[in-house]
DNA sequence: TAGTGGTCTAGACCACGTG
DNA sequence: ACGTGGTCTAGACCACTAT
């Protein structure tokens, strides 16, 4: 007796939301209608609806805030990202004209992990420093990425800190060479706990994880690290 | 007057609930407790439970069944897929020894996109072969690569079809070339419905999404690809 | 104070799978 | 017939934000 399809209410409403998103009836950054609202609306229980905005908030079109409302994400349309042998994060940004900045969020000297130990080629008892950088543009967190560096070749790299912005100006300014990217690997995946607290972003948007080995020129490998980038705002370009 | 932390029951119960997959007191392809034994277990309303599975399941640790039971998702250890110039996807798994296989699943002659004239260089008027490739390991659906080829470059190819097993193997046996790979562009993103069905995935373990073009070794574009490749069952290696 | 989302209870009926 | 998860109702109290 009903028009057609027998679609759970709470799938149905989660579509209407989402579609007056894609469409633009929810803009940006605005609220969707209260949950009352939305009960009143299709004549439902308030769980009904408060299930609906749960698929809606774990697929990553809206954030609900407490006492405020539930809001449209914002959708970023993903920047480039040109990954080759010899390319910098922030010539890539300036090229495409983004406005970005690189923040050191924390930094220290450690003994390395194995993983560490093995693709940096150390020594027995040499020591590496980890700094963790966020990255943004446009003034939204984009990535989080740990670098790790071999003590050695780096002598009083932590002097170099004050105004931090970016790490390959320093060492170039300071060690002057320019690591070459050796390889790279990519992973899908979803952002851990910490880094979603970091990037401010919704805990179920994908994330990059681009694990990369850089070279010194003169061959021998320098410069470890983990990046996590959000996926929806970067698409990666490689070369061949 | 409560020990300490103040959370949710629901978020302590998924909590318990990952923490015990994690450490394999709840195995890969078994059940967890059921929904009313959890709400005895901690004295909650089964609403709660249901919450707390939700979130579980949403995370990619479970999937419920209905009439059965909710079960533990097997978590696969990443395979990995070099990507340089030449390689190919079966050579790829050969080498590490993973059991594989692709199946075509539909296809068509037709029009090209905008997007597919550019890449692909077309001339007005030219067609193309649409080939959607579904690709196994070890019997587990990997990845739907949506594949297109201009006509023109292969005459007769569907003639080719039957006990199709892998593209290259035809490119290479009946119009004797292999493709070489020009770009490649990664995205981290969530499955399309279409692709959770055909993969028989969660909706919400991310997908590496690779948009490749591929060249002749004469120089001219050939193939042009997008793959949806599960990311908890992949890293993409790429050299430079 | 009023409105918002967050949490939780209690109970009902349905659809599916197994016996 | 029974146990499983899926859907939905009705109502309560809390925490946060705005005014």
């Amino acid at each position: 007796m009903m028009p057609a399809k027998e679609q759970a209410l709470h799938l149905e409403i989660a579509e209407y939301l989402i579609g007056n998103i894609r469409t633009g009836v929810f803009a940006e950054n605005e609220k969707i209608p209260s949950e009352q609202e939305l009960c009143l609306q299709f004549q439902v229980n308030r769980h009904v609806v408060r299930q609906a905005i749960a698929r809606v908030a774990s697929l990553g079109w809206v954030t609900p805030v407490q006492g405020k409302g539930c809001y449209v994400n914002r959708i970023p349309k993903p920047v480039r990202y040109d990954l080759s042998s010899r390319t910098r994060f922030s010539e890539n940004m300036n090229s495409q004209g983004v406005r970005h900045k690189g923040q050191l969020l924390e930094w220290e000297e450690r003994v390395p992990t194995e993983e560490e130990r093995e693709n940096l080629a150390l020594d027995d008892g040499e020591t590496v420093y980890r700094l963790e950088i966020l990255r943004y543009i446009e003034d939204q967190p984009l990535s989080v990425t740990t670098t790790v560096l071999p003590v050695a070749e780096f002598p009083d790299l932590p002097d170099y800190f004050h105004n931090f912005h970016s790490l390959y100006d320093i060492l170039i300014n300071h060690y002057h060479f320019r690591p070459i990217r050796e390889r790279s690997v990519f992973q899908a995946t979803l952002p851990a706990l910490q880094d979603v607290k970091i990037l401010q972003m919704p805990e179920n948007v994908p994330v990059m994880e681009i694990t990369s080995l850089m070279k010194h020129p003169g061959g021998f490998p320098v410069e470890f690290s983990i990046s996590r980038i959000r996926g929806d705002m970067t698409k990666c370009l490689v070369e061949f």
